[in-house]
RNA sequence: GGAGAGAUGGCCGAGUUGGUCGAAGGCGCUCGACUCGAAAUCGAGUAGGCGGCUAAUCCCCGCCUCGUGAGUUCGAAUCUCACUCUCUCCGCCA
């Protein structure tokens, strides 16, 4: 959410950074109402000092024994204006609240400009693509041919989008959620954490999947509860309507969960393999900071994800993602895309993003910079650590040999019980 | 699911015959005194939001906020209703 006050002192100036988004005309209403509230608000508040004098006349002149009738008379017909007036700021400011909950965050100025993924900037590479002497398969045919995916079975239950993982398979995708969680917590200084799976409504405002974007998740029937699209909401709404000490800066979180998506709109893309599913595993990266250290916060959260890309042996790219291609709450995003053979291509594993103050504003989570000073709305950055189902593909598809086996990378090796090749018995 | 208790400032905790209560007291924190320094002690200060004024996120003025939302009243932390959450006991369950 933006400051209506920095919109209200300068709207040119955020209408030209919304530009960037290829928004415009949105903030129009907000000053036209924002104008209006002030007003009445001027108004009613005059009446409402009028009230309260008044009233302590009132209590002063009973305990005297003198009349107050007219007065009485007086101050109920104020507190009916009153009623109507305070009835109309209350319209306005949740016309004004749908409208600011509904504008996306301006971009850094850092950020390249452009309306899609084309204009996105390639930041650095790590690693070779492994070039093949036979001809590699894809993780959707790796995978069912070793019996450690099941595609079939995963629609019989489920539909499209599933995916079931077995022995192997299964084994490994555990095996990569304590891998990435043991390197985030004891090599990078993250706490690690276990949040529940279903949030509330307030969460999803906090970090911004709603009000805007309620079809891309699944709701529970009959409550106003979510099944968390990623970690990012439960970690960042840890500290929803709270004031932090300064000490206590930066706070970093990681934490696996599952991450449910409706997908709409992406009907017939990547409709094969794991790549996009209902359900997916992923360690979540979030940390809350002090605004100054946000952007040097950002590369390091960023360095982190890539770290574990690294350590298993996987060639991916960094991507500077453009104002067009940028997801709604971020003010600037790295995507991580890991080399899939079957695609020829990177393909994003992960995405970091700073959102400055956006959530916080939303969540409400401010901190005071010293003792005394005024409160301040934190940082919020969140990023993949990465995605799990992904890595898996990838693994699969980078580490295959001729005969369909899959070699398991070194640094996983210790969570498999020691084993170092995956075959088809 | 049944019965009961509760929700107040960064924290703890008074305040429920409605009226100078945004709110005693304590802790914590900040500044000062004492001290070589520290502890202890003493003194002062210390909620947030919105609006006006303003160069200003300094002052100053006003409005709102005692879980959330309605209501009664000239006036509500205090009374009424609904909801949410927490705790205790019973039942059920992993």
């Amino acid at each position: 959410m933006l400051d209506a006050k920095r919109i209200r002192a300068n709207p040119e100036a955020i209408d030209k950074e919304l530009s960037k988004r290829y928004i415009s005309g949105v903030l129009d209403q907000f000053l036209l109402l924002d104008k209006e509230r002030r007003t009445v608000l001027g108004r009613v508040e005059e009446l409402k000092n009028f009230r309260n004098n008044a009233s302590q006349e009132i209590g002063k002149k009973k305990k005297a024994g003198e009349d107050t009738n007219t007065l009485m008379e007086e101050v109920r017909q104020v507190g009916q204006e009153i009623k109507n007036l305070d009835d109309r700021i209350k319209v306005i400011e949740s016309e004004i609240e749908i409208i600011l909950l509904n504008i996306p965050n301006i971009p850094h100025e850092s950020v390249p400009v452009g309306e899609d993924e084309n204009y996105n900037v390639e930041i650095r590479y790590w690693g070779k693509p492994r070039s093949f002497d036979f001809e590699p398969q894809a993780h959707w045919d790796l995978g069912p041919n070793l019996d450690i995916l099941d595609f079939e079975r995963a629609a019989k239950l489920s539909g499209a989008r599933f995916t079931v993982n077995k022995g192997l398979g299964a084994r490994m995708e555990r095996a990569i959620i304590s891998f990435f969680l043991d390197i985030h917590s004891s090599e990078h200084g993250y706490q690690e954490i276990l949040p529940p799976f279903m949030v509330n409504t307030e969460c999803m405002l906090g970090t911004g999947q709603l009000p805007k974007f309620s079809e891309d998740m699944f709701k529970l029937e009959g409550r106003e509860m979510y099944l968390v699209p990623t970690a990012e909401v439960p970690l960042t709404n840890l500290h929803r309507e709270e004031i932090l000490e300064a000490e206590s800066l930066p706070l970093y979180y990681t934490a696996y969960t599952p991450c449910f998506r409706a997908e709409a709109g992406s009907h017939g893309r990547d409709t094969r393999g794991i790549i996009r599913l209902h359900q997916f595993n992923k360690v979540e990266l979030v940390k809350i900071v002090e605004p100054q250290k946000s952007y040097e916060e950002l590369e390091k959260l960023t360095a982190d994800a890539e770290e574990v890309l690294q350590l298993l042996g996987l060639p991916y790219r960094v991507v500077l993602l453009s104002s067009g291609d940028m997801g709604f709450s971020a003010a600037k995003t790295y995507d991580i895309e890991v080399w899939m053979p079957a695609y020829n291509d990177y393909k994003e594993i992960s995405s970091c993003s700073n959102c400055e103050d956006f959530q916080a504003r939303r969540a409400n989570i401010r901190y005071r910079p010293a003792p005394k000073a005024r409160l301040q709305y934190v940082h919020t950055l969140n990023g993949s650590g990465v995605a799990i189902g992904r890595t898996l593909a990838a693994i699969l598809e980078n580490y295959q040999q001729e005969d369909g086996s899959v070699i398991i990378p070194e640094v996983l090796r210790p969570y498999m019980g020691g084993l170092e090749l995956i075959k088809s018995s």
